[in-house]
DNA sequence: CATGATTTATTTATATATAAATAGTTAATA
DNA sequence: TATTAACTATTTATATATAAATAAATCATG
């Protein structure tokens, strides 16, 4: 394998180990993944909003937040109601469990962002976060 | 959203929008995903090899590389079969098509490259690679 | 040699994500 | 007003990934 192959490589290595790691994480200390950790550090400063705000907010796909928002409501977390006059819209309210798992995950994120950065430079960091935000805006979506 | 989060939130957006680039070229160029394309390199240097050496050096569970290779399989890519005495056992190999395929990728994919490091100097192309290899080491699997 | 552990691959269940099609509702405009 | 656009959410199909259970074969060791 050579080094160009191994670049992307590298990237998708990481990523998945990050998301894995945080995943065990979250999933012990409130049953939460981390990708539905997103949905409600969302909902913890837009509670109500609608799934296609949620959809927007998170840059997933329609499709992809109905079943996120599934498996958030089975749990508990949330509960989708219809408020507006809208007939077509659906608004998501974190339960108060929902509320309590928000916070446990924000403890464990914070945690796990120290944990990472451990032994990394502010420059080092600075570096690495422009690379990020450099590759994501040259690739919109 | 807090700083914390959004550092875990933009390892994953550069990750997602690399990896669904690279998919549609090498989808346009030779009908291959960027996951297939891992397998197909391997298998360039590796023609033969057994579904558990391809877990083991794409860093999949086993069940994966089985749907992986389910896939290449129905699109001509690769054929299953049975030579060592082993009766556990399976090959895979490249067919022709999978060959040219896999020489059609290594263009795409050398091309992406390039186009991924634009604007950046080999010093912080540096730095990145050695905050991604400090992070895969971090957190083994 | 016989039993238990390991290896190889698959299956099933779950989670995540996209794309395309659908259904119902609302908005825009000709 | 009638028709077309757009929006909201869901469903279906596909791809990707893990974990756990299974099945078959082989290995190791007592």
């Amino acid at each position: 394998m050579e080094r160009d192959e191994r670049f992307i490589f590298l990237i998708g290595q990481a990523q998945h180990r990050l998301f894995t790691r945080l995943d065990q994480a979250l999933m012990k200390a409130a049953g939460i993944t981390a990708a539905q950790s997103g949905a409600l550090y969302y909902l913890m400063e837009h509670d109500g909003c609608l799934l296609s705000e949620l959809s927007r907010a998170l840059l997933l796909d329609k499709s992809a937040i109905t079943g996120l928002v599934d498996r958030l409501e089975s749990k508990g977390i949330v509960e989708r109601c219809r408020t507006s006059s809208d007939r077509r819209a659906i608004n998501i309210r974190l339960t108060e469990a929902g509320k309590a798992a928000a916070r446990k995950c924000l403890v464990v994120t914070k945690e796990f962002n120290n944990a990472v950065k451990e032994g990394l430079s502010e420059q080092e960091i600075g570096t690495f976060s422009m690379i990020l935000q450099k590759i994501i805006s040259r690739f919109p979506r």
